[in-house]
DNA sequence: CGTTTTTTGTGAATGAAATAACAATTTTTT
DNA sequence: AAAAAATTGTTATTTCATTCACAAAAAACG
């Protein structure tokens, strides 16, 4: 594997210049500058430069990038040539519009199962995906060889949940609930925390805006 | 103001502290050191000390952290006391599961307003909460005294809302889009990136994974 | 009451990421 | 074809964040 020592920061922002590349392609731009995707992403153009040198010399000095070539490249990177299957753990509030959603369109994953303990929706089809028993977990996980896993299931099941996915062999869990989940640490947690994004975002304007 | 220096990263975290002191004063507990709390939040021992160092000598050597004071003490630095108004713009998918949520009981915010441009949910109340068409924007932000929204609308609009977002007065953004907004610098903008997130975990289990 | 244990607060060390700055190279212009 | 302009790739520098490690202080114990 090429990419080994890549920055944690810098993989991070590989999906965005990835899509920006694929919304230029459409558009019929043949080449970019670091200063003009700055301008789109917003990273320093000196930051994107550092970024794309990581895996070797991308541009051509005087002239830029060019969109399709850039674009390929991190698309297999990325592995946009297949598609991951997803579970979904918790059709609520927030499962519901995540499962609608559901990323296709807009990515290389796509959710293929969703989990509930409801009744009322378990065995059911919701926007197209199958909504299974929670005890049907541990088979689809492994018939299904998914090995991501959305948890958006309330704090107090999460860490439960968790063990389960863990025993069941996912290897990576985005964590939409406000537990910090404990799981060996070969399993990959992205902890996505809504509220804590809203109170860091009022903190700041609370203390360091103008007026 | 005391808090000036604090490092972003310490800014983050403190929504976190304060959560799980919460939940400790629930549970009848008195005191907590670093330690416990690193088992809990799952940032080492001394990045919490050091956290809150910024905010002065908030234990006592050889005891640990008053459950009860160190909550209080956060309680005000987050504002908990006044209930921040926050609107929401796009009342789809995620906006809808937003509304529902509301953030109220888990934090001290709460949605006043959300607004859409699709006449069959406008001058409805979803959730509780009254959705006005666009085209009131500006009054109910002033009106309101908003100066925090919430962006869920498609990304091919969001850099119009910001736009009269931010000249209607609103001072933070949390922006759910794919986009990176354009706005003056003195609008903070907080962006949560969901495909992103996914994508990501996907790129470090398929290249860092075990397996 | 003295000794041992616990735990903080922080200076110093380390690590990670962002930015600056510029030679090297290519393109564009005249 | 020479001069000017653009733009990369990378070295050096700066900024920001985490972690180590330990003296200082308090608590617990015998
Ligand atoms: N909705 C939001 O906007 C929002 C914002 C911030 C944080 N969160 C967090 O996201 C999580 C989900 O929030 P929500 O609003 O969608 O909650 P919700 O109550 O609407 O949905 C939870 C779902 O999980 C299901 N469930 C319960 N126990 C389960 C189990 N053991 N296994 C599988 N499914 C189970 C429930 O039947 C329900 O369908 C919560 O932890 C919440 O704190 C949500
Ligand atoms: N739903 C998800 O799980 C998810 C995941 C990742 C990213 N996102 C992003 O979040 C945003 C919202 O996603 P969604 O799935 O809720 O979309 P959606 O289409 O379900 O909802 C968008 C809402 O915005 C409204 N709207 C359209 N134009 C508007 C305008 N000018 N002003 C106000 N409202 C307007 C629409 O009427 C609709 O109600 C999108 O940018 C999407 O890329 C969503």
């Amino acid at each position: 594997m090429v990419e080994h020592d890549i920055p944690r920061a810098t993989a991070k922002r590989l999906p965005i210049y990835y899509r920006y590349l694929k919304l230029l392609l459409d558009s019929g731009t043949v080449r970019v500058s670091s200063n003009e995707l700055s301008d789109a992403v917003k990273f320093d153009a000196a930051t994107i430069r550092r970024d794309f040198s990581y895996f070797g010399a991308l541009g051509k000095r005087g002239y830029g990038y060019d969109v399709e070539a850039l674009m390929t490249f991190f698309g297999e990177i990325l592995n946009q040539d297949t598609l991951a299957s997803v579970a979904l753990v918790g059709v609520g509030n927030l499962g519901q519009a995540l499962l609608n959603f559901n990323f296709h369109q807009s990515s290389n994953a796509r959710i293929a199962a969703a989990f509930d303990v409801n009744p009322d929706i378990v065995n059911t089809i919701q926007s197209g995906i199958p909504v299974y028993s929670l005890d049907d977990l541990e088979k689809q996980i492994t018939d299904q060889r998914i090995d991501v896993a959305i948890v958006t299931v309330p704090a107090d099941v999460a860490q439960d949940v968790a063990k389960r996915l863990a025993t069941a062999g996912v290897r990576g869990i985005l964590n939409f609930t406000p537990l910090r989940l404990d799981v060996p640490k070969s399993i990959r947690v992205q902890n996505v925390d809504l509220t804590n994004e809203l109170q860091t975002l009022l903190y700041f304007i609370n203390n360091f805006g103008e007026k």
